[in-house]
DNA sequence: AAAACGGGGCA
DNA sequence: TGCCCAGTTTT
């Protein structure tokens, strides 16, 4: 008997998998009947590395705002970052914008329906292509995310680490052969789904899970140990001064470069450095804008803002503007203080507002 | 292969 | 605090 080899491969397990979903299935905004390719798009990409709840009022006020490609295409980048101001990796609406923009352009508005013509789009990688074909389109396509990595490394006893290539890419051939042809959609949802509510990261509801009997890892023992991560290193702090300069009812801000960290969104003028010499370093920022200001001693706070890569420790103080005038300059401006919502601001920056 | 890129929820 | 989450792009 080849035991040790049965007790790994759990074997064909897809229609397990559906039965439970067909029971069990969330409902969410965007699982909508007939599926809309461009909804099913647009949830994808602000699923990335966010949970559900935290789509879900950003998705329903995205929808209001823009239906479809064609409202989306005919929006300004301003008016996008705002929508998706808060929910974070803005890189992601603006690839999305630039996405749909061609869409409308080269594909007539129609999202494109093969796999090649989804992934060369702007923010589109294997995973979202392998989405929005199977969910919207029914292709017979795997998509494979984070959920799907953990519930194989599970299945399988997979213990190398699954953020590797390697991982990654025999998890996506194992996951094609389960794909059943008449059902791809809904085995992808399946199994966001089951990674979602059952085979969850710390402690799995194994006992609620239709491929309990199949799991190596459940057999082994072992469903608490797997699946195996890279641990993160040490994250940076950084020491950040930044003075809120005021010249009658309005503010002074800076639009942050258009690559990069927070990119085109705004903040009030900082440097980085703590104490005299950051207080040094934006009082020459200002000046080299032609203006003069009196910044006050005290710091009116501090602000923590902790990044997935690295750590934002702030120092706020006040300034009023004594004189000079503000060269013409795309990246800065002054803002009446009863407008503060009509930019994208920079993270925590927007938090500002509320203390000075 | 590793780093950059947000923000919130939870133990 | 540290970990995790429906990832993609850049270095």
């Amino acid at each position: 008997m080849t035991k040790e080899i049965k007790k790994i491969d759990p074997g064909q397990w897809a229609q397990l998998l559906l039965h439970w979903f067909y029971a069990n299935r969330r409902d969410l905004p965007w699982r909508t009947v007939p599926r809309d390719p461009y909804k099913v798009w647009v949830s994808e990409i602000m699923l990335q590395q966010t949970k559900v709840e935290a789509v879900r009022p950003y998705y329903e006020s995205w929808m209001d705002r823009f239906p479809t490609v064609q409202a989306l295409a005919a929006a300004s980048e301003d008016d996008v970052l705002r929508q998706w101001q808060g929910l974070g990796y803005y890189s992601r609406a603006r690839n999305l914008h630039d996405a749909v923009c061609e869409v409308q352009r080269e594909y007539g508005g129609k999202v494109p329906d093969t796999l090649a013509g989804m992934r060369s789009l702007k923010g589109v990688g294997d995973y979202t292509a392998g989405a929005v074909l199977s969910i919207a389109y029914k292709k017979p396509v795997p998509a494979v995310d984070g959920n799907v990595l953990r519930i194989f490394a599970r299945l399988y006893v997979i213990e190398d680490n699954i953020l590797s290539a390697k991982v990654k890419k025999s998890v996506t051939a194992l996951a094609a052969e389960q794909v059943p042809p008449d059902a791809p959609g809904d085995f992808n949802e399946a199994l966001m789904d089951l990674g979602a509510t059952v085979c969850i990261p710390k402690h799995p509801r194994c006992d609620a899970c239709p491929l309990q009997k199949r799991c190596g890892a459940r057999a082994l023992g072992k469903e608490t140990e797997l699946p195996v991560r890279l641990t993160r290193k040490h994250v940076p702090v950084e020491e950040i001064t930044v003075v809120a300069v005021a010249g009658g009812q309005r503010w002074l801000l800076h639009r942050r470069p258009s690559k990069g960290l927070l990119a085109s969104m705004w903040e009030f003028p900082n440097a980085v450095g703590a104490g005299e010499a950051g207080l040094e370093a934006v009082q020459r920022l200002v000046q080299d804008l032609g203006l003069s200001v009196a910044i006050d001693d005290q710091p009116i706070g501090t602000l923590r803002h902790v990044f997935s890569h690295k750590i934002w420790q702030m120092t706020i103080y006040t300034a009023e503007c004594t004189g000079g005038t503000l060269e013409t300059k795309e990246d800065w401006q002054w803002l009446d203080r009863s407008c503060y919502t009509d930019v994208p601001w920079a993270g925590p920056h927007g938090k500002i507002t509320a203390m000075v």
